[in-house]
DNA sequence: GGCGATGTTTCCCC
DNA sequence: AGGGGAAACATCGC
């Protein structure tokens, strides 16, 4: 999926087109895109409700309904939200369900994976900008998700006290669980991790005072700027306009490997960290002496 | 056709 | 706690 900047570009520019419009109808023909919910149910809880806001949070869109309901929309690898006016064509193939408003225009949901999810919760159920009070054992991802990094909140010193509790956690795979920090996701994490020259596998409690400084300004640095370039856009993505963005181009290590650092000629390499694929420059981002 | 890869999250095992 | 692996799916490229 679409990672923090490309869901904040597509909720900035649905908060232009779905708000004060009123949804009549909605239909999904893949039964689990309500799970555990049955189509039908969103459906009636939906018809009538008014759009009030659309916002991010982490790597979900929200929807604010009026009254105390949102609807959340996680996107997952592959879902895009596409937006079309009264009489517009259908949008792709890949459409899972829709939302119909009343003056005709809709919001339609594609998903070629099958794995976005839309859900409809008490908005109260969703996590504070700064992650919940206390961790929560088995809860939902939206009643988890932890710290904004593009937050006030978001400091040197948080970074810090989080990297010191999670002292064991490799940096990288810690960055991907979005219960610490929401919405960096696999790119925007090995962007950011190359930017501040630390090796993906570090402890994270091992980075120093300057390498806990580097990565705070990374993450935001890599994160505004992807929102800056209207997210990125590989293979066929789409924001809700149906355009690609251009952060793809910005990529420094991202897909790169054989490639040289732009910053120190290092052959830049492709590991698997956690599972993910991930990119670094062995020279500018020196591996940790060995972990087990 | 087979194999491996894909931007996410969750679950199960050790 | 945290790492590994697989699964939820479908498509694309080699």
């Amino acid at each position: 999926m679409p990672e923090l900047p490309e869901v904040e570009t597509i909720a900035r520019q649905l908060r232009g087109l779905v708000v004060g419009r009123t949804v009549s109808g909605f239909r999904a023909d893949w039964h689990k895109l309500t799970d555990p919910e049955p189509v039908a149910l969103v459906a009636a809880r939906l018809g009538g409700r008014r759009i009030d806001a659309v916002r991010r949070r982490g790597k979900l869109v929200v929807f604010d309904l009026d009254g105390d309901e949102a609807l959340v929309v996680s996107l997952r690898m592959t879902g895009k939200l596409l937006f079309r006016e009264a009489g517009a064509p259908d949008g792709d193939r890949f459409v899972r369900g829709t939302i119909d408003f009343a003056d005709g225009s809709a919001l339609a949901f594609s998903d070629t994976r099958k794995f976005g999810r839309m859900i409809l919760v008490d908005r109260t159920e969703i996590a504070p900008e700064r992650g919940p009070e206390r961790r929560l054992a088995k809860a939902p991802l939206h009643a988890s998700l932890g710290m904004e990094p593009l937050s006030r909140g978001f400091t040197v010193r948080w970074l810090a006290s989080f990297l010191a509790r999670r002292a064991r956690a490799a940096v990288k795979p810690l960055l991907l669980d979005g219960r610490g920090i929401a919405g960096i996701g696999n790119i925007y994490a090995i962007e950011a991790l190359w930017r501040a020259r630390i090796h993906p596998l570090r402890a994270a409690g091992s980075l120093r005072a300057d390498e806990t400084i580097r990565l705070q300004e990374a993450l935001r640095w890599v994160l505004r700027k992807g929102i800056r370039f209207g997210g990125s856009s590989l293979s066929d993505y789409v924001d809700a306009r149906g355009e690609r963005g251009r952060m793809q181009r910005e990529f420094e290590v991202y897909g790169r490997a054989g490639e040289p650092c732009s910053r120190c000629g290092g052959e830049i390499r492709r590991t698997v960290v956690g599972g993910r694929g991930t990119f670094h420059c062995p020279r500018c981002q020196r591996a940790p002496r060995r972990r087990s």
